[in-house]
DNA sequence: GGTTAGGCTTCG
């Protein structure tokens, strides 16, 4: 039975709770001695009718546990509001409230021991899965089947209406522990099926790894006994040759024909059809067989819409169809995926959507995730803390490295103003980029001479090269805005940001936290052996931890901001606190106020008037940052891209901004860009093709851009006729390059 | 009170 302190004079509504029993059937639950003075809330838990209200005549409903429940206790402490106090009794508290039975509450019952029609606990090595997949009915249903030392090979059928609730499989090999399986008779043999208060752990296989359980319950039950059981398990695999060798297959080892694990990362998608959706992929390794050319419009490609020469090189197009097409659109770029049972098709000549008229070249490999689960086809994105995702993580770096270095060598060239037209400029291949209008102005195009001499409305048409664009290194031109106040600032490097964090954290004033958090403490882990795990401070709103939704927003306190953006991984909003006359504020606005995955969220020091409310996300309503931002009497400013574009046609030249449209002219967000090493090489990309370094004029596509001219004032105060690239954006001929030339 | 699936490639 898992508990969680609470800390703080806030309460949720305890007016019915208090007088409903609670039956405690989990085994060995008994914790009820420990709480039976303060309140508590109960979550997680089933509202059941009382079977003896008649009898006993008391509340006429019960509290169920089931599955993953919590109870919360408050402790109505008469010092509470000494917030001094509260700290240490909390501290106090956690020890004595955490504290678990010393015997074992769970016994397991070996696969070779297994009786029809039994509930019983299970350990065992997962010999086949099938990622969880929509059945007929309500649920989500695993299939798999497991063994252990008794040699018994054992079907077990899962059925969860939330795919959290289901194994988290990653390999053959992995070690499950299920409770609450019942035992059933089908086709001549016993299997598992989950039943009422089902739960399953799962761990990695591999000898010597850590024992580290994969579980969306909040407090897995872990005993010393699980440790050793897991670890047993694993030896005895190994010894039985039950984990692979390899978990998947790289790119550069897949072959035509077939079947194959890939551990990958997703890099843009893109829906083709009703059926099919097109995934662009990489592992950092370079398929030696040409790649599928794939042609999606950009503007339903989530993610870039290209990348550099280099990179396209190791980029494979996945078609994943059917229900794996369904199961996509919940994918990100930038998540890690493992696909199970990827087919590499030979000279694939057909491809679907607005390519279908297109034929493929003879020697290429096509990816397909055909639809269905056979074989454990399917596909599972992996945590970040997953061994191989680390792994693919070394390797894609070494390359991400290498072509940050080949950019900056082409950079400094164009510095030192070497004039090189080298007779295989990359950038010939670039030129596929040009530009377009995606307006609706009734406007005949016009020659920069005319739009300059008769400059006769605010709407212009032209059609133009790029002769220069500023700033070149691409964080110059991120900035933030504020819409209220206009104010335009700099992003704030990241020396700055780390020194207001490590200010904030210096001392320790005394303080007490708003009524409506709940307080508690999280543990950062360390980045290296030398560096141990440092708890820290954080607050959280007891509304959402009510709610079980404490992973939304976390106060947090004292931490630098590199054990920020660590934790953001696992929370969805992070805001960063510190002490301060007695209580809680936000750090200066210089810093980010508010973390969101790699997303950084600045306020604007004008319009803001810092306090710490708690976010309104009552019902349905979705926390998000300008939900936070509104709390926290923060005004949000927004990423922007500033770029300073100098147009030339045969007439004459002309200087334009790139500002409110960098969005559509990039096809990215500058929050995206600004957030994404990725898309930043996207733009620096597009702007090299546009304007190839060391390339003649000639070499430089036409763009179709629509101009909107303004009066702005100049630095000198003069007012001056501005002009803005609107409406437009780049358009590329080809985005996944086929590369007849293997490696 | 209780369905669903019950492995076993391949349309694209």
């Amino acid at each position: 039975m898992p508990v969680l302190e609470w800390a703080g004079p806030g309460s949720p509504d305890q007016a019915h709770l208090s007088r409903i029993p609670i039956a405690f059937i989990s085994t060995g639950a008994n914790c009820a001695n420990k709480i039976i003075k303060d309140v508590v809330a109960a979550s997680g838990f089933t509202v059941g009718k009382s079977p003896t209200v008649q009898k006993d005549k008391l509340h006429p409903f019960n509290l169920l546990l089931s599955g993953d429940a919590c109870i919360y206790v408050f402790r109505q402490t008469p010092s509470a509001s000494r917030p001094s106090a509260v700290i240490k009794e909390s501290s106090r508290l956690s020890k004595q409230v955490f504290k678990r039975p010393k015997t074992p509450k769970y016994t397991y019952v070996k696969l070779g021991d297994l009786k029809p029609k039994c509930v019983v606990n299970v350990y065992g090595v997962v010999v086949f899965f099938k990622q969880p997949f929509k059945s007929r009915g309500t649920d989500f249903c695993s299939t798999l089947k497991i063994t252990d030392q008794s040699n018994q090979n054992i079907s077990c059928t899962i059925f969860c209406e939330k795919l959290e609730d289901h194994p988290k499989i990653f390999q053959n090999g992995d070690i499950v522990r299920m409770h609450r399986v019942k035992t059933q008779f089908y086709n001549g043999s016993i299997m598992l099926v989950n039943t009422h208060g089902f739960s399953v752990v799962t761990f990695d296989g591999t000898v010597g790894a850590d024992v580290e359980p994969r579980t969306s319950s909040r407090f897995p039950n872990l005993e010393q006994e699980d440790r050793r059981t897991v670890e047993q398990l694993r030896s005895w695999a190994a010894s039985e040759g039950l984990l692979p060798a390899v978990p998947s297959i790289p790119l550069s080892d897949a072959q035509p024909k077939a079947y194959f694990n890939l551990t990958c990362q997703l890099l843009a998608k893109a829906p083709v059809d009703s059926t099919c959706t097109l995934l662009r992929v990489w592992d950092g390794t370079r398929c030696p067989w040409s790649l599928l050319n794939v042609i999606v419009e950009p503007d339903v490609m989530e993610g870039p819409s290209m990348f550099s020469k280099e990179r396209e090189k190791l980029i494979a197009n996945i078609l994943v169809y059917d229900n794996h097409a369904e199961f996509a659109r919940q994918l990100k770029p930038g998540d890690f995926l493992r696909i199970y049972n990827l087919r590499a098709i030979p000279g694939s000549k057909k491809v679907p959507g607005l390519a279908g008229s297109q034929s493929a070249e003879e020697d290429h490999l096509a990816f397909h995730l055909h639809g269905g689960t056979a074989y454990g086809r399917g596909m599972r994105v992996l945590p970040e803390s997953s061994p191989d995702v680390q792994q693919l993580k070394r390797v894609i770096e070494g390359f991400l490295e290498r072509e940050d270095e080949e950019i900056d060598e082409v950079n400094d060239s164009e510095l030192l103003e070497i004039a090189c037209t080298p007779p295989e400029s990359p950038s010939v291949e670039a030129a596929k980029c040009s530009a377009e209008r995606r307006c609706s102005h009734d406007v005949q195009p016009e020659t920069l001479a005319d739009l300059k001499q008769r400059d006769r409305g605010r709407v212009h048409h032209v059609r133009v090269q790029l002769s220069s664009y500023e700033p070149h290194r691409l964080h110059q031109a991120l900035k933030l805005y504020c819409s209220k106040c206009t104010l335009m600032q700099e992003i704030p490097d990241d020396e700055v940001v780390a020194s207001l964090f490590s200010e904030a954290s210096k001392g320790s004033e005394s303080f007490s936290p708003p009524a409506w958090t709940a307080s508690g403490s999280v543990e950062v882990p360390g980045d290296s052996l030398a560096s141990p795990n440092r708890t820290l401070h954080v607050h959280l709103s007891s509304q959402l931890v009510y709610e079980r939704k404490s992973r939304e927003l976390m106060f947090l306190m004292g931490s630098t901001l590199e054990e920020t953006c660590r934790l953001a991984a696992g929370y969805r909003h992070i805001v960063p606190v510190r002490s301060r006359g007695g209580g809680l504020e936000l750090l200066d606005l210089t810093a980010p106020f508010l973390f969101r995955g790699r997303k950084r969220y600045y306020g604007c020091k004008r319009c803001s008037q810092p306090t710490l409310k708690e976010p309104n996300v009552e019902g349905d309503a979705v926390m998000d940052k300008k939900v936070v931002a509104e709390a926290l009497g923060v005004q949000l400013m927004q990423s922007v891209l500033l770029m300073k574009l100098e147009l030339r046609d045969a007439t004459d030249t002309l200087e334009a901004f790139l500002w409110r449209d960098a969005e559509l002219f990039f096809s990215l967000s500058p929050e995206d860009v600004a957030a994404s090493q990725e898309a930043q090489n996207s733009i620096r990309f597009a702007l090299e093709s546009l304007c190839p370094p060391g390339g003649s004029v000639g070499q430089r596509p036409w763009l179709d851009l629509c101009l909107v001219a303004y009066e702005a004032e100049d630095d000198g105060g003069q007012r001056r006729t501005c002009y803005q690239v609107c409406h437009s954006t780049i358009t590329r001929a080809t985005l996944a390059r086929s590369d007849p030339d293997p490696a």
